[in-house]
DNA sequence: CATGAATGAGCCTTCATTCAT
DNA sequence: CATGAATGAAGGCTCATTCAT
């Protein structure tokens, strides 16, 4: 009977602790949208609260502090990121279709997903004041990193060379022109991503000489 | 009558403006190390006034807001550093000894001025939420990129070559490079940043094939 | 009918009050110990709950404010503490028996019982300023002045004499040295908590003479 | 030179640290008001300054935060209290006029100060659960306790015998009685505090046997 | 009945800014 | 000019209370 009894409320419990965390999640993915607007240290939890539909004492029954829901949105960004460019490499059927596809949507995802890239910069800049941080910002830059990697590797494959760099110095290089164009996208200098772009399948093609 | 009384005045003007001007810039250099320690967004000027000599009230009347204030700070920390490498690349004589002097000092401010760096960064980053600052971060940036590309085009030049990307794109690579170092000096991650230390003289050879 | 039916619906309705009472005291004795921890103004229902097997909303069901539930907790200890004594009376076959008795059961339940006792004086304090404490406090001040009268005169008695003062006299000097021994203990000065242990014999004699 | 010029300085310095002094002092004045009215936890700091000519922001500037400045109104409270008695004693020519002018004084100050020694014991209870205060409350309480000491020993004096307790027993004897006093003054049962009136001069004959 | 999600008033504190001296 | 007293908006957080489930 004891069995039967806490199996049951087992299964309640673990159902409260999923409607918790899903909770968790809808209001740290609210929370990135504000906090992309604004940035970290200009957004309050009361300014959260005012653009998702619950009031601000919501966000401290769910996170335990401003860090913790701040680092909880940034584990969401991560969630949405991270494989971005997977798909270009699995139907890449040749170098140029990788290169020019790749170049592609990196500056797709630039203008479209300018304010949450804008964020990651953000966090990994406030990592280098607050140690609390660096963890998780460790943590996504490495998936960033091989996320870069699994592209470049693959292709060098299809030109049949190798990498001409470590895998740290080819995501630094694609990750500096990144924050670069993005500056200059929100300065609005078009022209000026414009040849940014035209030089990177020259920078790719350069990472796998 | 007004010709001479107003060039009189004039001067007495102009002095006045230079000795105001002399004092901006000294209170800026005097907040720069209290803005590297803490960074713009948890720095007061309270505290800004209590490492300094001076008291918060006179950072009023010499700067408009905080945010005038730190500009200032900003530009003068571009006058210390934005000529750093000039005289390594003056005294090089060989590609090599370019190239490792380069790198010494590249790894030496790196940790010695670390805080320093690390709130240029940090103003870069306030430059893509706040408009105010871009003018400011844009004119730096390229006096860096600039000064990085007098290294890598000597260097270029000293082994017979030229360079292998645009300044543009030999900037990000470089920068993107220091930033990591310096996340990971941060982080006391030692042996992340000599393993960066080790791979940079063929980043370097990599930019000027 | 309305007869009949009247008072079994009495009947079921005096059992579900009943029911109702019961559930009320088992939650005010729940509360006690955290109440006593933390103290009236720093214990929130939250935490009560937590320390209890109860939720905080249940709470709100069976009381109608926070005020009411610490009003019943008191009430609760008035039922444990107040009759302290009485044993130590009915036993007493000579007055130094019942004195070093009393003696030594009045500092075993001040060390033993110093939260619970540091709660009393708390809520007798909160009625200084919230009058809706004031009548639970006044009658529980008058049973502990009646058990410590009963104390007393039956001492008196034993060795032929009269008590020297009033029932609120001898209350108030006994509990004047229960309060400040408890701060004492409470602010870990056992030698003074042991000076005033010596002198209490004394006092009790002073108050017979 | 710099002998003057630095004495110089020195005063400007030291009347600006009285100016400072002579604010927190008027403000912990202030304070007391309130905080007699409501006692420690209802009151809130933006009370205070309300019923001040001040605003919160004050309060702020002048004490750490709020137990900076609840401590030092409970050190303006002491300075006011700790020596009521003493011209009585000074002043008594026999035995009967100092008991009555004490009996007097006792019950005057009952009722014209009640809130403020509502205050006293309110913080003495604090003191029970927050460490912090202790050190504060047991020196008014040693201050107290000479004061009735000075009282009570003055008396026998003049009566040619000895005090019948310790010092300590003589102040919580007598702190008890005022304890009582209050609450029911409070309760407005003016007979009750009345009664004890007519029996505290017996009391401090107990206290001379 | 019991739960716990949600609310919102209110708390302490920080800080850029103003301004009388 | 320089000082620092004073202001008040805003922030993170706590918690009694309500109420849908």
């Amino acid at each position: 009977m004891t069995q039967v009894a806490d199996s049951k409320q087992d299964r309640i419990a673990r159902r409260q602790v999923d409607k918790f965390e899903a909770r968790r999640t809808e209001l740290a993915v609210a929370t990135l949208h504000t906090l992309a607007e604004l940035g970290y240290a200009r957004t309050s939890l009361r300014e959260i609260a005012q653009n998702s539909e619950f009031s601000h004492g919501v966000l401290h029954y769910y996170f335990a502090d401003k860090r913790d829901l701040i680092t909880e949105a940034v584990r969401q960004y991560e969630a949405v990121c991270v494989t971005r460019y997977d798909e270009v490499v699995a139907r890449a059927s040749s170098p140029e279709q990788l290169r020019d596809e790749f170049v592609a949507m990196f500056f797709d995802t630039l203008s479209e997903d300018a304010t949450l890239h804008r964020l990651w910069y953000d966090l990994r800049n406030q990592s280098l004041f607050d140690s609390s941080f660096r963890a998780d910002v460790l943590e996504i830059d490495s998936h960033r990193e091989a996320m870069v990697w699994r592209v470049i590797s693959r292709y060098a494959e299809l030109r049949d060379t190798e990498p001409a760099a470590s895998p740290a110095t080819t995501y630094v290089t694609l990750d500096g022109i990144f924050q670069r164009a993005l500056l200059h996208h929100l300065t609005d200098r078009p022209e000026t991503v414009a040849e940014m772009r035209g030089e990177l399948p020259g920078v790719i093609d350069l990472l796998v000489r």
